[in-house]
RNA sequence: CGGGACGUAGCGCAGCUUGGUAGCGCACCAGGCUGGGGGUCUGGGGGUCGCAGGUUCGAAUCCUGUCGUCCCGACCA
């Protein structure tokens, strides 16, 4: 039983200074959490008790899919880190650190080495497979700018689980047996979540798909089509182009356009000159980038920003992206700032590349790499011919579902798991091997799978909280049950502390407040701000001879009698 | 890494412009009243004012540097 009188516990009257988000907040003003550093957070007893539920509901669905649990250490060498190239491809976020010899360590932001390894060391024949194996850790990331409290951190609790397989199909499922896991996970959880198409990205592998817990003060953002159920995050989202069928446009025509580097500008003078009506969409813009050093064109059409996020995605391989300086304008003299076009590309040496709006056969308005001309009529495949397509325009709200053509939704979501399927890359670079039937090596192909779960706390905070504080769900809650003892006589305490005991007995978890010195007002919005689903109150009714009965999230009260009392608030309780 | 702000008691803040005994609220301790919505009165304990230099008879306050933190952006399996 959790006793108030002596729970390390001190609530907060003022919002932490330091603190934004929601859960952030609560579960600092409600006594979960401390701020030990930027993004590092210690638990306190009532926060380290939900965050043991959440992880005993996830080790119970893991177990139940038929996963075993294994533990590796934070503290890793650098050597297996060394040959997957991620010490380096890791770059700054790494952790590493070295002992007094010299060596070099990290702390382990994810363990795809040592599962590997693992595996590699204990199994060497495709009867022993399928596995999958899971653990419960914690995991560092040197973030460049934590924030938004348990949201974000350097230091956070993580599921992760890998899967091993043979082939492909095999894979495939192992992989539907962690979605069907998560999502029963993530129900108990009592969670609102999206499954969302995501990118599998650096990380190779053929199917990637993010579980989002839409939330305004999420990082991520996603596209939902509210007719089809079609989900991804913006990074994924594939564009809907119709076939092109307008007519063959006349041949290129340069004209004067004397101050027109933006692309506002240039629209009101085509207006002017041209006769209307001209849109910003009828004209092409020609994003100039740096990837990896290499001077690259994008495409998309005058009215779309290039989404940076979206492109690098969509570019493998390519690991820095920037937009273009007026350093690199200098360096490239044939590029007119504010005047670029597709069509002097492969002689100015630009890999070009293209949003798929800009489908073969359309014709748009663009710079004549000349200062103060334009050019119109310029064609797809017949004036410039690109390299390839590629997803790089921002995605907004009213486009067009890649389905079923209906305008989707934008939102925003905090991404509580992620799981895709990694292929080879890390079987082939710690050189893990089985024998198959015919005796022959075959590299195992993995899947990785991951539940943040410190921030599946504060995601679940977001969620349910209101104004008056934090308001769990009941798996989650610290307790099922928040008695409160009201008055200054012993009676009301007693009979506490008695019902207490019989819930107790009959398997419910109880916290109870027995404090005598704190006065009624004070005891409820604790009550409140911590968010047990159901709150007891033993007081003033004891004298018709009943008990308060309070729901914390419909904060409807219901009395009722004292000598029924534990059966009746344990129906009420297991009913909801 | 760019832009903005802030470091004074466990938490929230004032004091700094104009240098001179470090203050308020919450929390905490002792006692009284109150006892169904963070109630009230009296009395207390607790702070090298982030750190280091400098100016000055004297620095929380002025100057320089440095570290840290938060917010927006960039970044983020």
């Amino acid at each position: 039983m959790l006793r108030m009188s002596t729970l390390l516990l001190r609530t907060l009257r003022d919002d932490p200074a330091d603190a934004e988000v929601a859960s952030h907040r609560l579960l600092v003003r409600a006594g979960y959490v401390r701020r030990v550093a930027a993004g590092i957070y210690a638990w306190l007893p009532l926060g380290y008790i939900t965050l043991r539920n959440i992880e005993r509901i996830i080790r119970e669905e893991m177990d139940a899919a038929g996963f075993q649990e294994v533990h590796f250490p934070a503290l890793l060498p650098r050597e297996p880190y060394e040959q997957t190239n991620r010490w380096s491809e890791y770059g700054p976020d790494l952790f590493r650190l070295k002992d007094r010899r010299g060596n070099d360590y990290l702390l382990g932001p994810t363990h795809e080495e040592m599962f590997t390894l693992m595996v590699k060391g204990e199994f060497s024949s495709y009867k022993d497979l399928p596995l999958s194996i899971y653990q419960i850790q914690n995991k560092f990331r040197d973030e460049t700018r934590p924030r938004s409290g348990i949201i974000r951190g350097r230091e956070f609790v993580m599921k992760d689980s890998y899967s091993f397989d043979l082939d492909d199909q095999g894979l495939a499922t192992s992989y539907e047996k962690h979605r069907q896991a998560y999502i029963k996970t993530f129900n108990r959880l009592g969670m609102n979540y999206n499954i969302v198409a995501a990118m599998a990205g650096a990380m190779g592998g053929s199917r990637s798909e993010e579980f989002l817990a839409p939330c305004p003060t999420g990082e991520d953002t996603y596209v939902l089509c509210e007719k089809c159920g079609y989900a991804a995050n913006v990074e994924a989202m594939v564009t809907s182009v119709p076939a092109y069928s307008g007519q063959t446009p006349a041949a290129m025509e340069i004209f004067d356009s004397p101050n027109t580097p933006t692309i506002d500008s240039l629209v009101e003078l085509l207006n002017e000159k041209f006769g209307g009506p001209y849109q910003a969409s009828d004209t092409l813009k020609n994003v100039l980038l740096m990837a990896d050093g290499e001077a690259i064109s994008v495409l998309v059409p005058g009215d779309r920003e290039v989404d940076l996020k979206r492109l690098q995605a969509n570019l493998p391989g390519v690991q820095d992206i920037r937009l273009f300086e007026d350093a690199d304008f200098a360096k490239n003299p044939g590029l007119v700032k504010g005047y670029v076009g597709p069509q002097a590309a492969a002689k100015l040496g630009l890999r070009l590349f293209a949003d798929p709006r800009v489908v073969m056969g359309s014709h748009w308005i663009t710079g004549a790499n000349e200062k103060d001309k334009h050019v119109r009529f310029v064609t797809h495949g017949r004036d410039f011919t690109i390299e390839k397509f590629v997803e790089s325009a921002e995605v907004r709200a009213g486009d067009t579902c890649p389905n079923c053509a209906t305008p989707v939704v934008i939102d925003r979501a905090i991404e509580i798991g992620h799981i895709f399927q990694l292929g080879r890359k890390y079987a082939q670079a710690l050189d893990f091997t089985v024998l198959d039937k015919d005796g022959k090596s075959q590299v195992v192909t993995m899947g990785s799978y991951g539940i943040g779960v410190s921030r599946a706390v504060a995601a679940i905070a977001e969620q349910t909280h209101d104004e008056i504080g934090l308001c769990w769900p009941r798996e989650v809650a610290p307790a099922d049950i928040h008695i409160v003892a009201t008055g200054k006589e012993d009676l009301p305490f007693d009979t506490a502390e008695t019902l207490a005991k019989e819930l107790e007995a009959q398997g419910m978890r109880v916290m109870l407040d027995d404090r005598r010195d704190a006065s009624p007002g004070v005891k409820f919005k604790d009550a409140e701000l911590i968010g047990i689903p159901f709150i007891v109150i033993v007081g003033k009714a004891l004298a018709d001879g009943k008990v308060e009965l309070r729901n914390r999230k419909s904060a409807t009260k219901t009395e009722v009698e004292l000598a029924s009392a534990v059966s009746d608030i344990l129906a009420v309780v297991t009913a909801s």
